[in-house]
DNA sequence: CGTACCGACCTTTTT
DNA sequence: GGTCGGTACG
């Protein structure tokens, strides 16, 4: 932030550097961060922890690619992990090339006063990537230039049609879990011919509907997420010829989040990168967050492995945060053991204590943030903008936008539902692709009744016997069960008319605009007619919605211009999925998304709640006490905390609503790691003497904050409540935090109700064991079992 | 064939 | 508490 910003109008050229100024490239960093930037030839590793400048020696490093002649923008890959993250690098290249007023800066495609790389660099992620280069050679492997690209719904509905094709009953064999083997070993770039010599992999039924699943992609001429990797491994290894072009073209390579990267990414990047090894990943092994998406740590570990002649860069300091937050952070994640020797620090102020705050439930858990960001507000300078909330899962957010509504505090959600996930959205986009790729059966499903038009199930059914056992796409299907006579006069006549929609909306994709066409699609499908005279609140949302997408459409034509069509504008709502950039909505809003999409960014204030055994660490890890996980839990608790400027809050609640029942979980682990110095507790139910003692001497040097009006534990106080100890201190009348004690009713969610017998151990090892109505007894280590008040 | 209601299952995290 | 699939009825 205070050392962004880049330097013009420097005079003179460094000894060592190319012409022009370039000290605006070198100027303001520190000596790891300059030997990054000025080491450009061969591979390179640059460890880079969080918040000590990155971005920054990406950009600055680029644009040193660029003036010291090594390479034209169009020369340089740079590999990202968000498309988020993907404009936001090209965005501050090209303020410093502009501000360098480089020969042939002005050359570009230039809009505004800025210098813009669009169409020329290529920076965007491995996903996009893989995209255009299949657009244009994927004819060599089989499929039509025109291939559609599956979502993780769209490809869920072709594992069901597969499964349901092959037999199988949805009932005892889940379409879900079939989907999530699929994707497991594709993002191991595995496909069926190498599952069958890896039989460990996946059982005969699983391989079966695996199988057909690619056959029927085939046909139906899409490709899934892992695909697009896949086929572009794919692509490079068969058609030495095409990798031979890109591999002089793309002189320069870099990969962020290198510690995020699968194997068929690491494999890309390997072919391209091995002819001339002009190659600079960045990552930081303490955020690896995607293992469950098949991310390899191993990656970034083994790098110097992979090319012996890699220099190193350790980034280690940090211009971000507070030293008593870096110090926390730290703290925290030295409990892992998979890391590289990396230590962080700052020279910033020490700032202000960490907040850990216990409150009894969820919603008071919301209250105590927004009363928080209120008094921030009221005592500080700080603006909604600067405040995030980060939470572990989706879920969590709604008791939060409550509360935030009813004090009239702005906020935007960022991820979680998106607004082209709307049912309405689905099915213009539905008709879009279809228009664009007739063979997408996902898509002819959805839409074929949509808006009912009086085909119902059984004929669809049939259609689709007619599309499995022939081979042929549903719509060939349809016309040739027309044909022969397959259905009554009245169904004939409907799917006809059907037909003869699509064909009419394919004419008009040849002859109008874009977002003509989407105009047209609502108007001859009389989808938006419908809608209106159902008027009800809900038909009315639905048509705002559809009035949001034909802006968006409009929008994305205006902006691209020539490239703004059809088949652009189905790849990027396929590809881009942070709901980020929604206009001006970031203005003035606090700012609320999952620890995992908060990897790169950074606020003033943080907030992370729910921190609570089994929700954070998740439920997964803690269940499974499998220790990979719980590390990879703890980086995410690590990126969480790192990406505050100058406030952390951690907040958890004693009592929880999961799935509408009450759950109590004991607080985080993490909690437990963070240092004694620099953290203060508060808890929200009055102070309880005997939780001080545990805590021990600690003290921290920072008096008493105020807790919007609670009761504020002392400094020092353990946030950790000793059940069994506790229970006499607990109001229950009071505080909705139920203790386990001898005769509480309890109910279990698969034994039913009882009451407890006997209580044992503390805190994470607190032990129950509980008498049930039919007579059974069964011991729980609280922390695991879902016990809750009866 | 369409709709309205009931119950199972659900929760990680995302390109 | 919310979604999705299944079922019963109009």
């Amino acid at each position: 932030m205070s050392h962004e910003g880049s330097t013009e109008g420097s005079t003179g050229g460094a000894a060592s550097g190319p012409p022009n100024g370039l000290e605006a490239i070198t100027k303001g960093l520190n000596p790891p961060q300059l030997e990054a930037v000025q080491t450009l030839d061969g591979p390179l590793l640059i460890l880079a922890g969080a918040g000590s400048g990155k971005t920054r020696v990406l950009t600055h490093r680029i644009a040193n690619l660029i003036a010291t002649g090594r390479a034209t923008p169009d020369q340089i890959l740079a590999v990202t992990f968000t498309n988020k993250a993907a404009r936001e690098m090209e965005k501050r290249t090209a303020a410093l090339l502009s501000a360098l007023r480089l020969p042939g800066a002005s050359t570009g495609n230039t809009f505004g006063s800025g210098y813009s790389l669009r169409g020329r660099m290529w920076i965007s992620t491995f996903h996009a990537i893989g995209a255009r280069l299949l657009r244009e050679h994927i004819e060599l492997l089989d499929y039509k230039t025109s291939f559609g690209i599956y979502d993780s719904g769209e490809q869920l509905a072709m594992v069901k049609k597969v499964s349901a094709a092959l037999g199988f009953d949805e009932k005892l064999h889940p379409a879900k879990n079939f989907a999530s083997r699929i994707n497991s070993v594709k993002t191991d770039g595995l496909m069926p011919d190498d599952v069958k010599k890896r039989r460990h992999l996946m059982d005969d039924q699983q391989l079966a509907v695996f199988e057909r699943y690619e056959e029927e992609m085939k046909r139906a001429n899409a490709l899934d997420f892992g695909d697009l990797l896949i086929k572009t491994h794919q692509l490079f290894s068969d058609y030495p010829a095409v990798l031979d072009a890109y591999r002089s073209q793309f002189r320069y390579i870099m990969v962020d989040e290198y510690q995020d990267t699968n194997s068929v990414q690491y494999k890309i990047v390997r072919l391209l990168a091995d002819g001339h090894k002009n190659l600079c990943v960045v990552g930081d092994e303490d955020q690896s967050i995607y293992s469950w998406r098949g991310a390899d740590i191993q990656n970034i570990l083994s790098f110097e492995k992979d090319f012996p002649e890699t220099k190193v860069v350790k980034l280690e300091e940090n211009y971000r945060s507070t030293q008593t937050i870096i110090g926390a952070a730290t703290h925290v994640i030295r409990n892992n053991t998979q890391r590289k020797d990396k230590t962080l620090f700052t020279n910033n102020p020490t700032g202000e204590p960490i907040i850990v705050r216990e409150e009894s439930n969820e919603y008071d858990e919301a209250r105590f943030v927004v009363n928080e960001i209120s008094k921030l507000f009221r005592e500080t300078d700080v603006s909604p903008e600067e405040i995030a909330v980060f939470y572990r899962t989706n879920a969590q957010s709604r008791v939060l936008e409550e509360q935030f509504r009813s004090r009239a505090i702005a906020y935007r959600l960022v991820g979680g539902m998106k607004f082209y996930d709307r049912m309405e959205v689905k099915d213009i986009l539905g008709y879009l692709k279809l228009i664009l790729n007739p063979s997408d059966d996902v898509s002819f499903k959805r839409i074929i009744n949509v808006p009912a038009r009086g085909i119902g199930k059984t004929t669809v059914e049939r259609i689709e016997e007619i599309s499995n056992s022939s081979r042929i796409s549903m719509i060939e299907a349809t016309t040739m069960a027309i044909e022969s006579r397959e259905f009554n006069s009245g169904t004939t006549s409907k799917l006809r008319n059907f037909l003869n929609l699509l064909l009419s909306l394919r004419d008009e994709a040849r002859q109008v605009s874009l977002p003509d066409l989407s105009i047209a699609v609502v108007d001859k499908t009389e989808y938006a007619k419908r809608l209106m005279t159902e008027s009800t609140p809900e038909a009315e949302a639905r048509l705002q919605n559809l009035e949001e997408l034909q802006n968006a459409i409009s929008k994305f034509a205006e902006e691209r211009g020539e490239e703004g069509h059809l088949q652009s504008f189905l790849e990027e709502m396929a590809l881009v999925s942070d709901a980020d950039d929604t206009g001006g909505e970031a203005e003035k809003c606090v700012t609320m998304m999952t620890l995992h999409i908060s990897k790169g960014l950074e606020y003033p204030v943080v907030f992370i709640v729910g921190c609570e055994e089994g929700l954070f660490p998740s439920g997964r890890a803690t269940d499974s006490n499998d220790p990979t996980e719980i590390e990879e839990e703890r980086r995410l608790c690590y990126v969480g905390m790192t990406r505050a400027e100058k406030r952390l809050f951690m907040t958890y609640a004693r009592t929880r609503k999961v799935w509408g029942s009450d759950q109590m979980n004991p607080p985080s682990r993490f909690l437990k790691e963070l240092p004694k110095e620099g953290v203060v507790q508060q808890s929200a139910m009055g102070s309880r003497p005997r939780f001080l003692e545990k805590w021990g001497d600690a003290g921290s040097e920072y008096g008493p904050q105020g807790g919007s009006g609670h009761p504020l534990m002392k400094s020092g106080g353990s946030p950790f409540p000793d059940y069994e100890n506790a229970v006499d201190s607990f109001d229950d009348t009071a505080s909705s935090g139920p203790a386990f004690k001898k005769g509480l009713r309890v109910r279990h969610p698969s034994y039913g109700t009882g009451s407890v017998l006997q209580v044992e151990g503390t805190g994470a090892d607190l032990k129950v064991t509980v008498v049930f109505a039919d007579n059974t007894v069964k011991k729980f280590v609280a922390k695991y079992a879902r016990l809750e008040k009866a």
